[in-house]
DNA sequence: TGTCCGGGTTGATCTGTATCAATGCGATCC
DNA sequence: GGATCGCATTGATACAGATCAACCCGGACA
């Protein structure tokens, strides 16, 4: 969750660019993988996988973006994870998915049957270390979002969304931030509010109140503008700047 | 966090159980993690290592509790993690902690330095089999705290605490559920409160009426007696038991 | 034996966010 | 153009949990 995508080599002929498989392949083994792999699309709001339920794949997001989430009989619902592209879907070594996971945009993925893959991870060493980078980098970002989720305030937790979001450079188009930082939002209020443990009227509240107190500008529904993103970070409640540099 | 301690192979001469380190050892591989190890003990509160900080060892826990947690300047603080005995600290390849990490209890390690570790690790790719599958539980583990954290009640965050702390075995001597339910807290009101993003005087009043409601007996301010598992198990707010047996 | 101290409990009150309800607004479809 | 639908905003009110404050209790120590 917590990672810039770079620029990778692609996957033989195919156009995705896992980071998790392909990053450090040799050329035989890009060929060895695009034996088995095979794309599938979904539609907006499609359910990809339901917890307990049977997961025989495991996948690279192409493009789109993809929810997990953990949910409560009684509607109550939490966002566990934002899926970008060249995040990757599924745990080797079980068969079980133990999220809902569901599109929220027009979405491609590179799947993998969950055997064969496994297979060929045996003579892939440096596919399993990356795979334990990246679980490693989401269990950070997860830690982090305990944080938020237990201790800050809505304004904060929007205003790190904002700002995460900022970071990840997330666009439907892949693009990164523009000069002018005008950001797309790839979600509803109601994913929102999701993620961040809140209801989608405080989520509006607090968007309206950024906005009043000139932290952001909304330009419709879905496009926000951030005109000082270091105005924006003070208001994340966040010590320092997770890093980056603008 | 998820996953109940089975009997393990010892490491050579030594104590502990690594679940991370030892489980998949040949007798050799042993006898070298044996040769770079080191063990340290800490005192009740004393720090480990502090977030942002270089961090050049990695280690099991051998005997007592730590924390994990990260937090503000201004005091908010939130437990990303509850250390136990055969849990592991560090990530490998990176130097800096990433958390606070503070003993709760007197406090065992068996530590490495992290590049003769990592340079053991080339060799003992099942080592790093076992820690991509511990990262991942951790995942799972910090993603079901999430929807804690995010959405539950206080009184189903208290009794979520309990079960885990129940389905964890968490004593102080390391030792199973006795027949009559009865559980050692190996932790303060303010270490609960701070896990479970709540105040200790939220925590003290939740507990007082779960008592009030026979859910559960406070015997002294530590020991807690649990009459009716399924019943504790039904204030959670989940659906399910979380896969155990009873 | 008294004092101190850290952790825990209980009470009164406050407040941030949820809840309930109405309204707005743009897109789509007839 | 009007009806409809999904999403978003705004307002009024309720309430869970935070905050502030007092008190309790057991252990250490003089």
């Amino acid at each position: 969750m917590a990672i810039a995508s770079a620029a990778l080599p692609e996957c033989s002929d195919c156009p995705i660019r896992h980071r998790a498989v392909c990053a450090r392949c040799e050329p035989e083994e890009l060929d060895a993988l695009s034996r088995i792999k095979f794309y599938k699309t979904y539609a907006a709001g499609q359910t990809i996988a339901i917890r307990g339920e049977p997961l025989e794949t495991v996948a690279s997001i192409v493009k789109g973006t993809a929810t997990l989430t953990r949910s409560i009989e009684d509607g109550r619902t939490q966002l566990v994870g934002l899926l970008l592209p060249s995040d990757f879907i599924g745990r080797p070594g079980r068969s079980e998915a133990q999220y809902d996971v569901t599109a929220v945009t027009e979405l491609t993925l590179c799947c993998f049957h969950r055997r064969p893959f496994e297979e060929l991870l045996e003579d892939m060493p440096h596919v399993r270390e990356r795979l334990l980078e990246m679980a490693l980098d989401e269990l950070d970002a997860a830690r982090d979002w305990m944080l938020l989720l237990g201790r800050k305030t809505a304004r904060e937790r929007i205003s790190s969304l904002l700002a995460l979001i900022v970071k990840r450079s997330i666009r439907p188009d892949g693009g990164i931030l523009g000069d002018k930082g005008r950001v797309e939002l790839p979600i509803t209020r109601e994913t929102m509010a999701n993620y961040l443990g809140l209801t989608i009227e405080t989520v509006s509240r607090q968007l309206t109140k950024l906005r009043k107190d000139g932290i952001i500008q909304l330009e419709g529904k879905r496009t926000i503008l951030i005109p000082d993103f270091g105005a924006l970070l003070a208001e994340t409640g966040d010590d320092d700047d997770g890093g980056m540099i603008f």
